[in-house]
DNA sequence: CGGACATCCTGGGGGC
DNA sequence: TGCCCCCAGGATGTCC
């Protein structure tokens, strides 16, 4: 799943492939995709250059002449850029046709992916970008500790709310906890400043170092999409031990599989 | 308001 | 071996 440094990627990718080019027309094939009206979507986008592509938290932020939308790619969500007689997956949903003849194609096996139209100049104010906390890098420790203060549900599931931190999702998560040798069900009041600091750091860290590695994929996709998705040494995450050999344990916290190592990350605050 | 839970989808994996 | 069923998972909405 496409978390912070594989959509900055992605950001980086599409930066480099379709800056400046104008949208000549879209195609709807899988309509759901767009969140609102698809008229109004294709009144928004078409005859417009694509002046700039933002990031914030997981979101994708296509800045047009005149308009904006938004992007967010879910579980599977890909961009694909493709010559026009290419044959079209069953999975292509929309499909941007561009003035240099590239089609543009949004391609989402599992469906959840949404694009919306924002208001040009106040898409971070409305929702759902409002909503978002502040990046790991750019967080301010007192108000992060103050938010974790009052969570009494554990940390890894603070960790995927996108209220508190932007950009996490189940595998940095896991990763985040196993560099803090913390256990993941650890609530999220029991940690101290320190560790609240310390936490801001490692999550920066591996988020960093994920974005750096992506990047040298940045000119080697092809048919497979640009997915941002690259070979990042994960520690815990579906691995079978961890990095001192120890057996890696699976749970659910929230619903959600929880990979942990129960030898390193005793530590529960 | 915090927290639990259902919903959307499909391919792949587990079970038989 | 092969087929069928079940289920993960990010964000959102609903319910308590």
């Amino acid at each position: 799943m496409p978390e912070l440094p594989e959509v900055e990627t992605v950001r980086r990718t599409l930066e480099h492939l379709i800056l400046n080019k104008e949208i000549v027309d879209v195609h709807f094939l899988y309509p759901p995709i767009i969140d609102g009206d698809i008229n109004t979507f294709k009144e928004n986008v078409i005859h417009q250059k694509i002046t700039a592509i933002e990031r914030l938290g997981k979101y994708l932020i296509f800045k047009l002449e005149k308009s904006a939308f938004i992007s967010h790619l879910r579980m599977e969500g890909k961009y694909l850029i493709c010559q026009k007689e290419d044959h079209i997956s069953r999975h292509d949903h929309i499909i941007f046709e561009l003035d240099d003849g590239h089609e543009l194609r949004y391609h989402d096996v599992r469906k959840f992916g949404r694009m919306k139209i924002v208001d040009y100049y106040t898409y971070q104010k409305q929702l759902p970008l409002c909503q978002l906390g502040p990046e790991p890098f750019n967080a301010d420790f007192q108000q992060v500790y103050q938010q974790l203060k009052k969570r009494h549900i554990p940390i890894k599931t603070v960790l995927l709310d996108q209220s508190v931190l932007a950009g996490i999702g189940n595998i940095y998560a896991n990763e985040i906890c196993y560099q803090m040798n913390l256990h993941p069900e650890t609530p999220a009041n029991r940690l101290t400043k320190k560790r609240v600091q310390e936490l801001l750091k490692v999550a920066s860290d591996i988020l960093n170092s994920a974005i750096e590695q992506g990047g040298t994929t940045i000119h080697s996709f092809s048919s497979n999409g640009i997915d941002g998705l690259f070979q990042v040494q994960l520690k815990v995450h579906m691995q079978h031990t961890c990095p001192l050999g120890h057996d890696i344990k699976k749970i659910m916290v929230h619903g959600r599989g929880t990979y942990y190592c129960p030898v390193c990350q005793k530590a529960r605050r």
